[in-house]
DNA sequence: TATTGTTATACTCTATAACTATA
DNA sequence: TATAGTTATAGAGTATAACAATA
């Protein structure tokens, strides 16, 4: 494993002009990730859904997203598996369901003092699971990677009703306010 | 959508100090992973396993893993999933499996000719891919985020074994080369 | 006794389809 | 006719456990 290791970190330390080899990119992203939602999950113990619950409750609580198909969009979550997830949260009070006075159908879903005090609670633990995670990239690196992070995903973010392959093409292209 | 999308566009251009809130990191890494499932999904398209066999298929080729366990662990797939994976690949005469002679119990997976073709051909298609993934990002700061991306899943890689455990700290401060 | 790899089983998660209500 | 939300069902993906071979 240690020759391994070797062998990985050999990969990092490589040119700067050839910007590594194909395969890093996607391997470096599966992996960060797993072991964010691994710690992240550990960090939020008790909170429903683990690390999905956490994007959700962070998610309602800063984006307050319109409708809870706008949130399920944002997170890339399908509509079906959405209601469960409110559903868990609704019931352990960190959240409300409240009908759109414009729009009847729709549901926006509001957090409630608990769910913004959890959240806080919360965003403290995975803040230090966070750091934890990041402990091999110096600091002022470490904030290149999350700003570079969070532009490269909000770059792609709205393409993602295209891709999600045919049948949701026309209604991305839609004014939605 | 477009407000939501302004919404967080003005995220990303907070502050350098306050480093982005808490959710931002999980919810990049998750929306910008997705997105290349996706386009390399379907890019790679004939490949037998989609974006996990183009991983496969990549670590065998780049890192020769000792055994099967070992590939297993480097891409975080359990050992029992990595034996139908590579059944596919042998079959359709990617890969061949080669005992260990040190070892006999392990086995090593070596790509065939056609195998290295196969990447080849992927890897270029994955490299387009991933050029328009992170069109929003600069030429010279995608340069950075690959590095640091690499750079960060590097420093928790070791520490996948231990993950089970709480206590993480000591081996992010080992010395990568 | 521990580890590699395989197989079979069970479970979880997610997607698909059908339904109601609103627009 | 199309969308928001819910519910029920089916499917894909994953883990769990038991096994044989080797260390």
């Amino acid at each position: 494993m240690n020759q391994d290791t070797a062998t990985v970190a050999g990969r990092g330390a490589s040119t700067p002009e050839a910007p590594a080899p194909a395969g890093e990119f996607g391997w470096s992203l599966t992996a960060l990730l797993r072991e964010w939602t691994a710690r992240v999950e550990a960090a939020v113990g008790d909170l429903p859904h683990g690390t999905r619950g956490y994007l959700v409750l962070s998610t309602v609580v800063r984006d307050t997203p319109p409708s809870q198909a706008a949130l399920a969009a944002r997170l890339g979550i399908d509509r079906t598996v959405m209601t469960y997830l409110i559903d868990a949260y609704v019931k352990d009070g960190l959240v409300e369901r409240q009908q759109d006075p414009a729009d009847r159908r729709a549901r926006r879903i509001v957090p409630t003092e608990r769910g913004r005090a959890v959240l806080a609670e919360m965003d403290s633990r995975v803040r230090a699971a966070e750091a934890d995670l990041l402990g091999g990239v110096e600091e002022a690196e470490r904030a290149v990677l999350c700003r570079l992070l969070a532009q490269a995903a909000n770059g792609v973010a709205h393409d993602e009703d295209h891709c999600a392959a045919v049948a949701t093409g026309p209604l991305a292209a839609r004014e939605p306010g």
